[in-house]
RNA sequence: GCCAAUGUAGCUCAGUGGUAGAGCACUUCCUUGGUAAGGAAGAGGUCACGGGUUCAAAUCCCGUCAUCGGCUCCA
């Protein structure tokens, strides 16, 4: 008998070699039907996997991630099999459950796969989940996958074979199909009810772009019909969230193939949201001492040999522009940071002059791939709320401490609360791919991980992620189909002080090189106007709105009445317009219902023999009538609070 | 940059080789109304662009551009 303990220790005796879903059993019919993997001593296991010592145990059902992660993987190898059936001879990389589903990496082998393709795959999963299969997991040696695999010409998963350790491999059979695979899995495939092919994609073997290219075949799979189709119908209510449609829809932003892919055109109304996203930030900024500057939109291109970047970007920039001038060569500004290194050194600096805080809405352009561009979120001209701190290096920390208060104060102000955080590190086993010394690394990458948990930030840490430059911070916001999008970012740079020779000086009256932090609260006002439009659907909050309140007369004779109204509010800094159409009140209303306005101010000959207005809140209806000047208070006292 | 798909009116979309369509939006007229769609008429298109096949191309083929879903990249 060995002893089982459960998450609330209680403990329980089992025959030796029991299973988890043996186990399950005992404690009741119901939870043997939901649960989908476990884990024994904190190790993923196998449902059907015997138990042969003395464990704690965790069993995990389609609301735990381990179980819908094991529920997916096993139907990453159900497509597998499908595949297999229906394209003899394909040959297999990876299949590994994510987020929203699994896909399958495969190498066609001449097959060609089309969307049309997808119902009948569908099929052939439903058809093989039928049958019940039992998924078997065997210990092999590794010679004896290497001529398994061998044999079967699968040369990816070949591959992946070689590079594993003889002892530790393990493959996963259910029915024709065999996987290397590491598991956990469920018993058998009976429990998989629904399928849905989601698309096909190219990806690169092992990501790597010089290798062959695969069909990466995406799919999600539910234990329930019904929940594939709450699923999709999830999916489409996102769609109408989507930042491009909304842009389009609510007149904020639009792109014109003749001005060029990627650069965004701010209509009147965008432009007037994104400047009081400016102003509202400007204000917290200055409450933390910086000060804003301007730079030029474009930069002699030696400023870029300075900092490097023309090295490193320099091919894949917008090419230099050229001048009357014989081999005078200039370019548009990729970044801020060089500019405004050189207004620090346009002064000598001491060290009572530090921190020294550079804010600019600075405009940049970067020529990113083609494949690349994605609405607002991803463009080839965009305004960063960029700021560079010059400080000393004792002075890391705290500043570090100021920005992370900036930026969760305007996370905090926004409704953002499902970020995520990030501390992007150097891959250790790569040190030639970064700038700088490996004390100054060392030294930085210390003082962001004290920082965040000085602030109990629960940051994600990432080696490998770091800028070439430095280690950062990084905020990362999903969009809305959960697509992760960075945000707010804190870098370190100790390398381009260093190869622009800042300096300042020290208490001691010596030269000192001074630490530059970059740091973007929005990251830029494109791509957090875009996660501002997918988190709100488009309801901006009051004080971000851009009317606030429309006017609706009841009929053209009180249009008068309504354009004084308008005025009157517009005087006390409310945004307002009138609708003015020949159209009836019912129709006004659901018109601008749609438009997403807040607040919808109805008048007849009521309100203007009274001097009032019936006031309707959006999505809320009619809340009775009030004086104008009374509304103008509530609306202005509603924007400060909010703000 | 790579793989796959898409591109028809301002928007959403129908139209598979033989005269370019619908709904909404827009303009004008009628209607003057009380909290989610009043009625009528009209205007609006180089079917992304460039080649090719054909008596004839929105439709078939090739190329380019853009968009979309991924991959790679992201100072």
């Amino acid at each position: 008998m060995i002893n089982i303990t459960f998450p609330d220790n209680s403990v329980k005796q089992y025959e030796a070699g029991v299973t988890p879903l043996e186990i399950a059993r005992s404690l009741s019919p119901q939870l043997a039907r939901d649960v989908l993997a476990a884990s024994v001593n904190d190790q993923e296991w196998d449902l059907s996997r015997p138990v042969n010592e003395d464990a704690s145990i965790k069993l995990f059902k389609w609301d735990d991630p381990e179980g819908k992660h094991a529920f997916w993987h096993s139907s990453a190898h159900l497509l597998a099999e499908a595949l297999q059936e229906l394209y003899p001879g394909v040959k297999f990389g990876i299949g590994p459950a994510i987020e929203n589903g699994f896909y399958y990496d495969i190498d066609p082998n001449g097959h060609s796969i089309t969307a049309a393709d997808f119902p009948a795959i569908e099929a052939k999963m439903l058809e093989l989940a039928r049958r019940d299969e039992q998924i078997v997991r065997a210990d092999i040696s590794k010679a004896d996958a290497l001529k398994m695999f061998g044999e079967r010409q699968e040369e990816y998963k070949c591959e992946l074979i070689s590079e594993l350790e003889d002892g530790s491999i393990t493959t996963y059979t259910q029915g024709a199909f065999t996987d290397l695979c590491r598991g956990p899995h469920l018993p058998s495939t009976g429990v998989i009810k629904a399928c849905k092919v989601m698309s096909l994609a190219g990806a690169y073997w092992r990501g790597d772009e010089k290798r062959n290219q695969l069909v990466r075949v995406y799919g999600i799979t539910f234990p329930k019909k019904k929940m594939l189709d709450e699923y999709l119908v999830l999916l489409e209510e996102a769609k109408k969230r989507d930042h491009r449609k909304l842009g389009k829809e609510m007149e904020l932003f639009a792109f014109s193939t003749n001005v060029g892919a990627g650069l965004p055109l701010w209509l009147p109304k965008g432009a007037a949201l994104r400047d009081r996203l400016e102003q509202f930030l400007r204000k917290i900024q200055k409450r933390y001492g910086y000060q804003q500057v301007i730079t030029p939109h474009i930069g002699n291109k030696q400023l870029y040999v300075t900092s490097g970047h023309y090295a490193k970007y320099g091919k894949d920039s917008f090419q230099p522009i050229h001048t009357p001038q014989e081999g005078e060569e200039y370019m548009l500004k990729p970044m801020n940071c060089p500019h405004h290194c050189e207004i620090f050194k346009t002064s000598p600096r001491s060290y009572r002059d530090l921190p020294l805080r550079l804010a600019e809405f600075g405009t940049v352009y970067r020529y990113e791939q083609t494949g690349e561009l994605h609405g607002l979120t991803r463009v080839r001209g965009f305004t960063q709320d960029d700021a560079h701190i010059f400080c000393a290096p004792s002075q890391i920390k705290d500043e570090f401490l100021k920005v992370m208060d900036i930026i969760l104060y305007i996370f905090n102000a926004l409704k953002f609360d499902n970020y995520e955080a990030q501390i992007s590190l150097r891959d250790p086993k790569n040190k030639e791919k970064y700038i700088g010394s490996d004390e100054n690394w060392h030294l930085a990458e210390q003082a962001i991980i004290e920082a965040c948990e000085e602030k109990g930030l629960n940051a994600r840490k990432e080696l490998g992620e770091a800028a070439f430059y430095g280690p950062k911070l990084d905020f990362m916001v999903k969009d809305a189909i959960g697509r992760r999008w960075q945000l707010g970012t804190i870098q370190v740079d100790y390398n381009l002080p260093e190869r622009f020779q800042l300096e300042y000086t020290g208490a001691d009256n010596q030269k000192h090189r001074p630490v530059m932090i970059h740091r973007a609260p929005f990251g830029s006002l494109e791509r957090f106007v875009a996660v501002l439009l997918e988190h709100t659907a488009g309801k901006f909050p009051l004080w971000l709105s851009p009317e606030q309140a429309i006017i609706l007369p009841i009929s053209e004779k009180f249009n008068d009445y309504a354009y004084e109204v308008a005025r009157q509010l517009n005087e006390l800094d409310v945004r307002v317009t009138v609708d003015d159409r020949n159209e009836k009140i019912g129709r006004k209303i659901r018109d601008n219902e749609l438009k997403r306005i807040p607040y919808m101010l109805v008048v007849g000959e009521k309100e203007a023999e009274n001097g009032e207005i019936s006031v309707r809140k959006q999505g809320e209806g009619d809340k009775g009538t009030m004086k104008v000047a009374e509304f103008a208070k509530e609306i202005n006292r509603l924007v400060k609070e909010l703000q």
